[in-house]
DNA sequence: ACAAGTGTAACGCATGGGGTTACAATATAT
DNA sequence: ATATATTGTAACCCCATGCGTTACACTTGT
């Protein structure tokens, strides 16, 4: 993976929000959360958590997985600009399957 | 979802140490973690990080996205034990003008 | 000018991953 | 039976992070 995967944040935003004029301080009202939260969720400055991702869901009917995969993808992604080096190799008798 | 998935580190004990006849002790020594971690995982303790995510990708050939959606079934799944009551559903987009 | 919306700093709180050390319990080998 | 290996876990530390409240300084639209 080259680029970095969008972030939820930015989808909830622009294709949720936007398209049905909530604005940040409505939406988190209606999600339950501060409207720091949700503010600091939709500019990328916090991951979505996972009972973010279920408030979503609920006030969308969408599936939480969905979001999180999202999320899952740019947090892996982060992780994986600074993987550790000192892993060594398990023996592999024959290949593993997963 | 009914019962709860299956912890990811479970797995790993059961179809990766165990098959490879590794013990924890040399299992967490060759992927670069204390063996307090590696322990608290398999026994299902703690949760799946991203980064020890990658480090059993690395050390087994595996990919750490296979990994992590165990982990996230688990974390989801445990979340939605105590699901946020207080969201109110967002309004429906409006239908498309023709 | 006024009100609404926003980003964010400065706090505090709770959770959780990871490390070290140490101890007791349980293998396993000699 | 004795010695060695392995293990689970407690106690302690550090650090990151999500979330809440309050407050302040914008920007924007009426």
């Amino acid at each position: 993976m080259i680029r970095k995967p969008t972030h939820p944040g930015n989808i909830f935003l622009e294709d949720i929000m936007k398209p049905l004029g909530l604005t940040i301080t409505d939406a988190a009202r209606m999600l339950g959360v501060s409207r720091k939260t949700l503010s600091e969720f939709v500019n990328e400055k916090s991951a979505l958590s996972p009972e973010m991702a279920i408030r979503i869901s609920k006030a969308t009917n969408t599936s939480a997985e969905s979001w999180l995969n999202m999320q899952q993808k740019v947090t892996l992604w982060e992780a994986s600009q600074h993987a550790p080096t000192n892993v060594i190799p398990f023996p592999q008798p024959k290949a593993l399957e997963i």
